[in-house]
DNA sequence: TTGTAAGCGTTATCAT
DNA sequence: ATGATAACGCTTACAA
């Protein structure tokens, strides 16, 4: 049997002497058929070098892909760098397992309006963003208007979109708490970019009204809370080595100098530690670091950060949660989850010098 | 106008007062329309809160979904860890940039039947396998028979799949050559998992059988070429912690052990290295330790590793480029990608101890 | 520039 | 257990 265009199960149908629908059920399987009937198909199809049903046809039909996408603000590379983003996309996977949805990443922001027509083009069951910048939220308005789900993890969402949040100010305030405890009054944050591929530097009014970044703007707020004027370098990027930049800078004027610094990151705060060294200070008698995330940070010992533990996994999960959830025709509501506060040896009294 | 089936181009088109084909135009651009009829689509749409194409729906009719899978051998979390994962997710997303194809993580290995189930269910464009396990094979065979382009980076492929492998034994040879002019003749390897997610221990001869990870094999058998017996340590995934209890196993007795270490990654070597410390051994003065891949490892200063380095990113660019030459229509051969060696500080001339 | 018409390959419903 | 039939929503020759 050669023929030109691919068999379609019409043809296994007819080759095995059964109606379409039957045919059809049988690779379904949502249906009894007899063994006899069955074999016949099975048969039919591997002769006619039919492998089984066109997914593009089939969702079509179904109304489904079992497809969910998901938006990220970086390259996938660099996104990837991210420990917390790591954790994040393990919990959704595996709250996504047991309807057997795969992920599609759409792709890194080379402009908004690719990743717009990404959003709009392709077959998604559910939308999940993580932090979406208001750039996106006309996308996920279209999305929701065609009845598609959308989960947003920190980041502002829109009208009909989900939303899982973290306590980050709260959170934040809880560790400058701790270092106003410990006496400190000179002390300065290290933030998070205010958009993904800022440039790294200090904040002034017109940066920090510029921060697109919720987690960045409500942790901020946070350390204002209780050190209402301190001074913020908003790094590149949660790497280790924006924290070295960025602990450099406040390192410079020793006069000047902070006794604390609260980094918004685990990654930042390791790199602000190394600045520290570098520049003869030692941690924490000269000053003080604190982190945020309680992931593992390699090669920061003997240090054990003083931090904030965030349930980074927790957060795809619930994301994850939300959108079979929705799938399955229920509701769902916004979800708050909350870090903890973790000790470490990294925070300490201040040492008038 | 209130309906409670979401509106479909048909609707709109009568709304419109315009043929169907036309109103598609208008959404698809793809041929001229004038723009008094336009503009009444337009607000058709905007009336009936028509907001474009079903993308299940073109995809059938097109017969494209703009869908390019990528089958990895960990769950999301674990293989992003790996460096040269990510440098080759960002080769393939820049490949695959310009024809605007998004990607889709097939979810890591629950079991075998679910990633098939996937592999055949999702309406993708191609395929690419990330090191793929011969337990994969049959799915790549039918993704071939369906016409889908398959291309797979250093793994077993098959008939019809097109494949990007890399170097790793003449690369590893290189390195072992380099030991053995040093003098080196008590040397030991680490080498990458005999598979995902197995247990990390010393390879006997049924062991090294069953290695299913490509470079693997590939590499154990470079540094065979050149000391035909040396001991081999698998690593249970290629982190620095494994390749810290490696060393400690390489090290821990003082009569047997090696004066060098081909490690078969350089997140391992990065292990071995602290083991070897830990050991009270100097490097490279009492041990050598080799790497593969050339990536940066934080905390390693004031290492430089002597290794070698891959083109990974090159990789993934590979794989995309031929999706994209076979979307295209053409045909595209297997490509071997070189390595290259870089001399560090951590190989000297052994010690007689 | 616009319209006509013929599918794209399935699956779900409802009989039989 | 099996079959007939009607969608699913869109795109694209081709014709007008």
């Amino acid at each position: 049997v050669t023929s030109s265009r691919r068999a379609t199960i019409a043809d296994v149908a007819r080759e095995a002497g059964v109606s379409v629908s039957t045919a059809s059920v049988v690779f379904s399987g949502r249906t009894p058929v007899s063994d006899g009937t069955r074999q016949r198909v099975v048969d039919a199809a591997a002769a006619l070098g039919y492998t089984g049903p066109d997914p593009r046809a089939a969702s079509l039909r179904r109304g489904r892909s079992g497809i969910v996408a998901v938006a990220m603000q970086l390259r996938l590379g660099d996104a990837f760098l991210d420990p917390v983003m790591r954790l994040q996309m393990d919990g959704l996977t595996d709250a996504l397992a047991p309807v057997g949805s795969d992920i599609l990443l759409i792709r890194h922001q080379p402009d908004v309006e690719a990743v717009e027509h990404s959003l709009l083009t392709t077959p998604m069951d559910a939308a999940v963003f993580m932090g979406a910048s208001p750039l996106l939220r006309e996308a996920a308005s279209i999305l929701v208007a065609r009845g598609i789900p959308v989960v947003v993890i920190e980041g502002d969402g829109g009208e009909g979109v989900v939303e899982i949040r973290l306590d980050n100010r709260d959170a934040q305030r809880q560790l400058a708490r701790h270092l106003a405890r410990l006496g400190h009054e000179r002390v300065a944050t290290v933030t998070l970019p205010r958009f993904p591929g800022a440039e790294r530097g200090w904040l002034d009014a017109a940066g920090e009204a510029g921060i697109r970044i919720q987690p960045a703007r409500e942790r901020l707020a946070g350390a204002r809370d209780v050190f209402p004027d301190l001074p913020a370098f908003a790094a590149g990027a949660s790497l280790i080595d924006e924290g070295l930049a960025a602990g450099r800078a406040l390192f410079a004027d020793p006069r000047t100098r902070p006794t604390a610094v609260i980094a918004q990151s685990d990654l930042l705060a390791a790199g602000v530690i190394r600045a520290a060294e570098d520049a003869g200070l030692r941690v924490p008698h000269d000053v003080s670091v604190t982190g945020f995330d309680g992931v593992v940070v390699d090669g920061l010992a003997p240090y054990r950060l003083t931090t904030i533990v965030q349930p980074a996994a927790d957060k795809g999960r619930a994301a994850g949660e939300a959108v079979v959830a929705m799938l399955g025709g229920g509701r769902t509501a916004d979800l708050l989850l909350t870090c903890e506060f973790r000790d470490g040896n990294t925070t300490g009294p201040p040492t008038g010098t």
